[in-house]
Parts: structure tokens; sequence; C-alpha cells
DNA sequence: TAAGTTTGTCATAAAATTGTCACCGGCGGG
DNA sequence: CCCGCCGGTGACAATTTTATGACAAACTTA
């Protein structure tokens, strides 16, 4: 579940924002200040950002700027009453990834935030297909070739999966697994998570019960491993 | 060299946007009017058409609905002054495939282009008939034989088609078909997919209960699966 | 090595998604 | 004007995924 974070005054359209986006299913924090935002922003790690430029207190460009100071690369979103090319130039040059005028449609906004996320994860793995020695995975099709039968991923397997191959030869514990994943409304049990592994050990790993690539960490969580040797 | 149209009754705007996508090595008809504009596309045959809606005598809409039913394939960008999203719905049900607001940039203008004729290129796929065995797609007639009897294809199926056959073996969600075959703009129920996956199943597979080209994959959407091994 | 945790595995329950079918309204052709 | 096709919905069944609990196995630590 993707999070996001909204950051504007008006709680009117908070509230539709809100709507629309957990309806698209992504999990979203919203702030009514600056301050706020960037508290929240460094509590909920959100994936996105969308910024009011007019706010009371600290403005959306300094917002912004302290922002992106914490995670360069960190998409944003920036929504403005004005249409002024000058402020969106400013608001580019402080690395604004996109901009969106008010009064703006609903769906464009839906559509920019899919977009700019796609732009921004686009050099993930989800382009490739990566081979490990006689597995083949595939996660643009939702797939795992291994040996010559080909295996599906559910969408939770897949998240999971992901996640794993993100952070190669780094340990993951559960609470990132379940923050990630499941987002941080909701918790499963322990056993869920191992099941999760469990199916993905089937599919991946030659013998399952000796995991090469999807590793323990005993007390810590799981890891990732390339190169099986 | 590209041949574009461009329908515009503003001699200025003419004669910017001749120089620049000149320079940008498309070979430019331009047209001051809705009749000069359709005489000259059929007679110049265009890869593409950049059209005002504010014309004399016919207006932008009738010329893009003409136009269409001469060669629906074509890409149309609209342009027009009103920002208005009621205008902007009007277009796209006519079938323009973009849409650019007075006063533009010239430079947005030329990614228009180039983005609606990459995608539009991509769409080559219609002109070839793809065989799967004992099946023969044509979208070109939107068409498929199997075995010994010939399916039509309504409009959606074939839009539904395309994007499956455009990217084989990648998992196609909801959200995704929604927007590249409905547009933006509307949400039809989630049945609404499935019977048209079915009624496309019913016509492309041996055992449409059994399909070994339309997949689905559970939580996630469908995909196109070229080789049924 | 034994106690206490953490993880693996399996069966099974709960929830979500998709398949299927019947049916409605609009529209164009005969 | 009627009929049939197309797009769209709703109800319900079928299927798949997700979640949980019980218990075994493995690991840690003392």
């Amino acid at each position: 579940m993707k999070k996001i974070l909204i950051i504007e005054d008006d709680k009117t359209i908070i509230e539709g924002l809100e709507d629309t986006f957990s309806f698209h299913d992504f999990q979203v924090f919203t702030a009514v200040s600056g301050s706020e935002g960037i508290r929240l922003f460094k509590e909920k790690k959100p994936r996105l950002v969308i910024l009011d430029i007019m706010l009371p207190g600290i403005d959306g460009f300094e917002v912004c700027k302290k922002i992106k100071s914490i995670d360069p690369g960190i998409p944003v979103i920036m929504l403005t009453a004005k249409s002024q090319e000058s402020d969106k130039l400013l608001g580019f040059e402080l690395g604004a990834d996109d901009y969106v005028t008010k009064p703006f449609s609903i769906k464009v906004l839906v559509a920019r935030v899919k977009a700019v996320l796609k732009r921004s994860a686009g050099k993930s793995l989800k382009e490739k297909t990566i081979t490990l020695g006689a597995v083949e995975i595939n996660l643009k099709s939702f797939t795992i070739k291994k040996g010559g039968t080909e295996h599906a991923l559910s969408p939770k397997e897949a998240e999971i999966l992901t996640l794993l191959l993100d952070n190669p030869e780094e340990v993951i514990d559960r609470d990132r697994i379940i923050d990630e994943v499941w987002g941080d409304e909701y918790y499963p049990s322990p056993r869920t998570i191992d099941n999760f592994i469990l199916k993905l050990r089937t599919k991946i790993e030659k013998d399952p019960r000796n995991p090469e690539h999807i590793l323990t960490v005993h007390g810590a969580g799981y890891k990732f491993k390339t190169n099986s040797s």
C-alpha cells in the first residue's frame, strides 16, 4: 500500500482528496500546516507528498525545501491557486516534480500522482526480469520461472518480494515488511508473514527447506541474497 | 518525414507552429478553416492533426468528428482558449487524443505531439494480424477467426484487446484498463470489465473456462500470453 | 542441555476478487 | 416501429488469496 502525505490547510479539499486516494488504494496522511506536515513526513515516510503552496506559517516552498533536504528523492506535487509561470518555475527549482493549478480536477491529480510515482519508481526492478541461476523472476508479469514450470505470484507475494529485491543483502525486519506492504494501521499476525515467506520460498528456492536466496536472520528479519554462492 | 496538419485560423499562431515543427523535422500543412482542413487531410494524409476548436464556419468539434470518420486511427490534438472541463470532455468523446489550452508553450505542444505520435505508433499492431495456433486476430478489421468461424469485435472489445496485445506478458490492472479505454472521467463497475474479458475469451480461447491467452492474475489484473505452452 | 523465543509448516477459516448470467436502456438499421 | 447489438449493472456462485491458530522445529542464551 502506497503512502502519500497531503499538506493543505483547506479542510474541504483534504476531505475530498482523502476519499479519492483511499479509493485508489493509497494510505493517506494529512496535515494542515507546514510544521505538522514535516513532522508527519519524518514519522510516516510517505512515497509522495502533495503540497499546497499557500499555507499558514511556513509556506509551501519552504516545506518543499525542507522535505527535499530530508529525502531528495521524494516526489512532491505542488498545488496552487495562482497559475503564474513564475511560481511554477520557483516550484520546479525547489524540486517539485509536478504542478497542479487550483481549481483542479480530482481525476487529473490522481493521474499525475500515478505518473509521478511511476516515473520515480521507473528504474525499479519492475521493469526487469531478475535471473538467479535456474530461476527467473519477472515482477511485471507476476511470474516466477523455476526449472521448467512457471509459478504465479499473488499481489501480496509480489509486494513482499519486491521489497526484498529492492534491498538485496539487507536485513528487512518484520515491522518494515508490515509497514511497507500492509501500511501501518493493520497488524497481521506474525504467522502471516512467515506464510508468505514460505510461499515465496516454494516458488523461488530449489530446495525450500534450505533456502539460498530468501534467508532468515533469526530474531531480526529476512534478507535477500542474489548470488547463491 | 512525418506529416502533420494544423487547422487554426490565427495566422500568427500558424506561423509560429509552422516554424517550430519544421525545425523539429515535421512536414507541416496548414489550413485556416475547417473545410479547407478536411480537404487537406484527405489530400495529404498526415499522421497527426492539430486542431483549434474555435474556427470560422464549421467548428473544431465537427472537424474532429469528420476526420475521425475518415480515419478513426488518426491522432488529433485539440487547441482551445477555454480551459473548461466540459469542452475537454466533449473533445475526448469525439476522439481527440490530447488537449492543449491556450496560451500554450510551444515546447509543451511539441512534447505532446511527439508523445501522441509515439503512442499511436505503438498501435501499429493494428496493421498486422496476430496468429495464435488456431486463432487469428485481426485488429484492423475488428475480427477474430477461431477454427472455422469468424467473430466480430465490438469497439470496446477491440480497445481492450489492443491494450493487452500491446503489452504481452505484462499484467495490466483494472485501473489501467479503465484509464486507457474509458478515460479518466468515467468509472464503470468492476463487472463491466469482467464482462468484456469474458466476451473476449469466448471469442479467442478454445476453452473459455480454461483460458490460455487472456489470463487472470487474481488481485492484480489481466495478462496476455502469446505462447500457450 | 534446558528453558524460552522465534520461525517453519500445515490445515483451515475468513475475506476479497473474479466468473457467469440475466437483464436493462440506448441507438441504428431494416 | 421493432429487433438486435453494444455497453453497462447487479446478483450470486466459484475461485483465489489472505489471515490465523496449533504445533513442530530451530535457534539463543544461560
